[in-house]
DNA sequence: AAGTAATCGAGACGGTACGTCATGTCTTAGC
DNA sequence: GCTAAGACATGACGTACCGTCTCGATTACTT
């Protein structure tokens, strides 16, 4: 149903905060219930009740709506852990597994990646706004763990981390869960060699 | 260029050999050259000198005209290796490597990649025709080395290949490539647990 | 239904009469039940269980096949009267008008006169095949019958012709049929004017 | 030449006349030009300078383009006299001759005509739009012509007209004109009977 | 209190590509 | 040499979105 939105208040000089809701809960909507073919820039319009002209003053591209979208809710639902533990960086790829494969935040990073395969604009904003910050952070806590002594990687920081990433999104796009098991494997096998490890 | 093809001597009554070449390899450099965006029917068709019908009549989708370049490309470029051997599977694992980022073939399978991402047709198509082929015979590689004593993987073979595969795949997809080394230290961590590397 | 013909006997050497007659008939009936809009080559071909070369090897157009008709049928069903007599005269107009209204072949003569509005080379077919001809012989009866004293036109042979079966074909076409009566009154007022009829 | 039309003030939320008029005149040229197997969208949206779209959002077909200027030509060009005389009569037969010989709008007239043969939505529009609103007036007019004492038909009203108008439009049919004098004489004999016709 | 400025919805506009259909030309292979 | 079958280049069909634009209303800051 297209939205049986009550008129919002219309709204006068200043942004509209509830138009800007409504665009990021359509988009979000949209790609979850129909699949990233029926997120058009006139479907979001249609869907969150406002006008075309709204979403191209505010966004340059489709690609930047689900870019918000993905900032705030990656922030939330697959947070970086503070803690160089471990177990901190056991759960946190436990946490992106998950975040990939049951939520609905997490088909918003994979059409994202795809879409950056087919549109170097997306690939920009993907890079800038999604992965450099949160593999800073990432290096970061690879870093300060290993120097802890509660790992020791095999590959630098990126290489272990894309290592580690790699499979889970790999899985992602091709229809299979990596599987919690195999996380903690990988991780044995790649941030803690040569144990016994149980 | 708009193709200035000599005019192809006219076929008839059975499929033209020469239309679906042009075709094939219209598709290739199109995406090789102008990206993914610039792969329309219509451009394929005038980069082919091709009507727009004799594509839809042999191929439903321009999506399954990318896998079928892709399906003899990579048999070809990245072939599954014969012999179970550490060195055989090391070989493929940086063959796909280069795959990726040297061949532009590979840009055709991660095109596909990204595409069975927004456009479900095309994933059934994508493991269908290229994935699931692929993996039936790396099942076997794994297993037959495995036997073989040649590696003695900490994983089972299918999450095995995606954590072997993930890593360059992802790496490729977000504009790193996965170094050779980072390959081959992948592969002791996973199929050669605990010798002496140290 | 698609023609379910037993497999016409498969000709050899000399022009195959029945796959003339299969296009002649195919053609007729398609315009009857489905209008000229459906009447294609690929239509026809597709009903008369026939090729379309065949169709394009003997007519050079489907404007050239329903003149066959036209001209065969006319011929037929509406034949000039060899008696240049005032009944036979208005005989061959009733003649007509029942041609335009009832007659699936006057459909055919309409649909034609038409075309020949969209389409030069069918102007120029139906001139020469159809209305010259018929024109020739409608001259030569109005003349006969002026010279044995049964008619006194009020308008030149051609223009008298017009002037009759004009408001027949107008009729026809607007979907009004001039009706026996009318046909009748306009045959005294202008071919045989100011005798006793009030 | 492919309408070097200063680009149009761009219009905003309310329909733009320019293209409005830009599409009835592009419609107007082809067909007068190129003739109607040239008229369509396609080509009338290019000679028109305007997208596509725009000519289909405001027309369901190319009939009702035509229409729309047929219904605005033939009221000035062949205006239905007000004044019930025989002169007046007179004078709106010869016009309507002279519309359908000399004047390109006569060209849509019979073009119209044609296209209600082939196309049965045509044909109720071109009834609804034309004809049946332009018989009405004619109908009034000779009867009001009648009661005055200027004419004393011999048929019934739609009769007479059809009598009257029909020649002129077979003749324009076939590519005679119906020339002026027969005109003259069509009137005299259908419409005053037996008098000393000079 | 009036004037200015930015926002909003609506939606028309010139475009591009879609996937389908019919055209008329051509080749193959069977009789 | 005829036939059925059907591939081919061409080009129009009518639809969906694109991104830009103008409209008239609403609302808030400015004077």
């Amino acid at each position: 149903m297209p939205a049986a939105n009550p008129p919002r208040a219309r709204s006068g000089n200043r942004r509209d905060e509830a138009a800007r809701l409504a665009v990021l809960h359509a988009a979000d909507d949209l790609l979850a219930e129909q699949g990233f073919a029926a997120l058009t820039v006139e479907a979001i319009a249609r869907q969150a009740g406002v006008a075309k002209q709204t979403i191209y003053r505010w966004w340059p591209s489709k690609v930047e709506i689900l870019l918000d979208t993905l900032v705030e809710d990656s922030a939330e639902d697959v947070p970086i852990p503070d803690s160089p533990t471990a177990d901190g960086i056991r759960d946190y790829l436990r946490g992106f597994t998950r975040f990939l494969s049951h939520d609905p935040a997490g088909k918003v990073l994979l059409a994202l990646l795809a879409q950056a395969e087919h549109d170097p604009g997306a690939a920009v904003g993907f890079q800038e706004r999604y992965l450099r910050p949160r593999r800073e952070r990432e290096r970061e806590l690879i870093a300060r763990a290993t120097e802890a002594g509660e790992i020791s990687p095999r590959l630098g920081p990126d290489a272990a981390m894309d290592a580690l990433l790699g499979p889970i999104v790999y899985g992602a796009l091709t229809g299979v869960e990596f599987s919690p098991e195999s996380v903690d494997t990988l991780f044995e096998a790649l941030l803690r060699p040569c144990t016994r490890d149980g």
